[in-house]
DNA sequence: ATAAGTAGTGTTATCGGTAAAAATACGCGA
DNA sequence: TCGCGTATTTTTACCGATAACACTACTTAT
């Protein structure tokens, strides 16, 4: 590993010029510059990134905390991150929540610990008071919470009209006894989609007949789907507020001998990777979740590094037509 | 932030002594120590890690580097990982290899870059030749793959029983007629599937009905099984390489009607934790991914820091009875 | 011609730790 | 009482960058 000072001596200048062609921040003579690109690549020099640190006080580093890396949420997420972040030539320290209240506490405190410049939190159980709170410490950035950092800017996506497109898909196919698996109501995200659904729902003159709280995971798209299928009049169709609760609903209708859509329409929302592959495949509502981890990543480099990058703040949802309804 | 001297001014004695008292590894009087960690409380004193990464050359930092972050055996791995480094104080840096070999190669030579300690790669791409050339710059960990680094030792798992598992749970349940869909002839790991797979045939006494190679992904999965279902005198039962290319024949098998099993057994490998919800849900082997990335990080802090982990070094398969065979 | 501004570069202090060498204190046997 | 070994602590160099400031050589305005 060759140092800044070998870099400046086989150059013929200062340490302090050779600092300054690497950050492109002050003017430089051309030549001079280019005598220095020579050297540090005849030494194949690495800046060391904990002296720069050190110097700079920043450690051009971003803490990723995500409830549970073993999810299927978390991947699309961290991979948006992680590409616009390493672009820029930061990099992405990752901690998980465990599941868990105190297992996210736990990672936004290991990683506010290790100096990051800055957190991307995919959480499940913080609250918003609770993410101003952790703002107040260190620079948060969220996707898919109301909460607006010092910045006062968010990435944000159209809930509400993801949840009336659902319903008015199911509608326009026909259906009028329709039932929902909503998200947990503590969530905002959830509860939009709801909000939106029931406008849809009330624009036709109708009522769900059927409402349940469920808690994003399969687990809970399979216990309430059992309990649907137990209902004296079934509805035709049921929206579940995500794909892994769909996909659970798919999976006990298959048991039963359901059939999907023909006895029960389901439709989901996310259109995760998987949704493609259920069977029936399943319909939903398209949320760009790479797209957004990525325009939240620019975001952040802008707001705390200063970069320019153009940045898409709104999202929109979009119906993918399959075969579940 | 304070400082290590400010804490050495509150607790009257030197930086130094406080260094060794966070340490641990120097003897300290116990009346010093407790002064000391009395005066880090106080001042809520956190070390800064670019400083002491500077001092000691190390960074405390380990670089993984996934093919592809959006993929289902990357939480697991990624969550193991993560576990077993941040109890012992050290992070984990991402890298996504954008599912293609150049992307791996920029991923590694980005955490290298970086001055990562070491390297945990769970690759797709890579021959056993690059690991080791890379290793010669920076420690490499795999667990999916033949390699041992220096230190000569290797986290396993016994895929030869796995798929001899397979195929003779397959024949114990009466099949006879049994098509293959094996992983990639360039990873040790699909290989040594197949071959048990191979043994369990011929001490049956049997021949393989079809075989054909898979690259792991659904989508070979969907195509292989469409092949399969136009064969003139079909198999009776199918073993998958892996989930994921499980889940694309099941969802070709409940796209053309044809029953699971009762037409066609079909086995899995991996027991991802769809495996479960799928439909019908998917009989499988399974391969403990948390716990072996777990291990691997285990043993990397053993070789790498010093640490003194007890570390299972081989796993087995066990089989996971489900619906679909 | 002189002051003032600007481009380009060098000097130097500093960031906050670690580690090796040096210093001090203390107990003990000769 | 002296020398010596052991335990404990301090001193003193770094580690490799950055950033504020200083300096030099030209331009340009007055």
């Amino acid at each position: 590993m060759s140092t800044i000072s070998e870099v400046a001596k086989k150059a013929g200048v200062s340490n302090a010029t050779v600092s300054r062609v690497l950050s492109g921040a002050a003017r430089v003579r051309e030549e001079t510059r280019k005598r220095v690109m020579g050297a540090i690549d005849t030494l194949s020099y690495v800046p060391n990134q904990a002296a720069r640190s050190l110097a700079s006080n920043k450690t051009f580093t971003v803490g990723l905390v995500a409830s549970n890396i073993d999810n299927i949420y978390y991947g699309p997420a961290a991979g948006g991150v992680e590409k616009a972040l390493r672009k820029a030539d930061r990099h992405v320290i990752i901690a998980s929540g465990n599941d868990s209240l105190s297992g996210e506490r736990e990672a936004v405190d290991f990683l506010i610990k290790r100096q990051v410049d800055a957190l991307v939190l995919v959480t499940r159980y913080m609250s918003e008071e609770e993410l101003a709170e952790i703002n107040r410490r260190c620079p948060v950035f969220v996707m898919n919470q109301h909460f607006d950092g010092d910045h006062g800017r968010n990435i944000a996506f159209d809930n509400f009209s993801g949840g009336k497109m659902a319903i008015q898909y199911l509608l326009d196919q026909g259906h009028r006894r329709i039932a929902i698996v909503r998200g947990p109501k503590s969530k905002s995200d959830a509860s939009q989609r709801y909000l939106g659904s029931l406008q849809a729902m009330e624009a036709a003159g109708l009522a769900l007949t059927y409402e349940v709280e469920g808690d994003f995971t399969i687990e809970l798209g399979v216990k309430h789907m059992q309990s649907i299928l137990r209902l004296g009049e079934r509805p035709t169709a049921v929206f579940l507020g995500n794909d892994l609760m769909a996909i659970g609903a798919l999976h006990v209708c298959n048991e039963h001998k359901v059939k999907v859509p023909e006895d029960i329409a389901i439709i989901g929302f996310d259109d995760t990777y998987l949704a493609r592959y259920t069977s029936p495949s399943l319909t939903t509502i398209q949320l760009p979740l790479f797209d957004m981890a990525n325009a939240t990543a620019k975001l952040l480099l802008n707001t705390i590094y200063d970069c320019q990058y153009d940045v898409q703040t709104l999202f929109s949802p979009k119906l993918v037509c399959r075969k579940s309804a």
